[in-house]
DNA sequence: AATATTAATCGTAATATTGCAATATTAAAA
DNA sequence: TTTTAATATTGCAATATTACGATTAATATT
């Protein structure tokens, strides 16, 4: 069916979900990678910079930008993209407890 | 096309994209918390907490077990299935470094 | 105003994912 | 050895994702 049954998960879960869904690409990651290294915010470079057309990386920048890891600002002609901290952080200190909990277990 | 050009991009892209992938669906995030929750590693009780038939649940550990967020053992008639913490680990600097470079810099 | 630049959107093809019923497999229990 | 329990696999339908050419919209430049 393809249908995710999203009601019957926590908030949490799907909030992982989602953020986690969008760097579950390789092409989205190296889009973050490449904002990250560029002093300024980007635009259209990323399209020089990867291997893919200019719609796909824009249709790319605009999943980013859904599930909160960028933000893009209009500026002039084109559009400054540049990481949002917040999603980042509500994935590491997610993953951080999950480590600090596992290493108290002992199993398999 | 649908193809992912793997190629094209680092094994550290690769690799962070092939985890956050796996977390990439409310089910799975959902599995994972089970199995920290539980005290004990379990096995088919998964079935019985998630609103999933039990094909689909087999098909989502498979693929957390794919992507190393979790390890089976035989345990006679039952698998065992448990966290491994490595690849949360590696989420987890992966995104701390992100933190700190993104700190540094002023951008939109 | 005419043209170039930047980036979004539309349409569409190829492929991947999700979910489950049915079935197979494996090992314990009776 | 038959039965039971726990999982995996297969096959398939519904849907989502990925990628790109063509087009559009909006601003800059000339």
């Amino acid at each position: 069916m393809g249908a995710t049954k999203a009601d019957h998960f926590t908030n949490k879960q799907n909030q992982i979900a989602i953020i986690a869904k969008a760097l579950g690409h390789p092409a989205r990651v190296a889009i973050i990678e490449y904002l990250l290294k560029a002093n300024e915010c980007i635009c259209s470079d990323i399209v020089n910079e990867l291997p893919l057309a200019q719609p796909t990386v824009s249709q790319h920048l605009k999943e980013l930008k859904n599930a909160g890891l960028i933000k893009g600002s209009i500026e002039g002609n084109a559009i400054c993209y540049c990481i949002d901290e917040k999603a980042f952080n509500v994935l590491k200190e997610y993953f951080a407890k999950i480590i600090l909990t596992v290493t108290d277990k002992k199993c398999c």
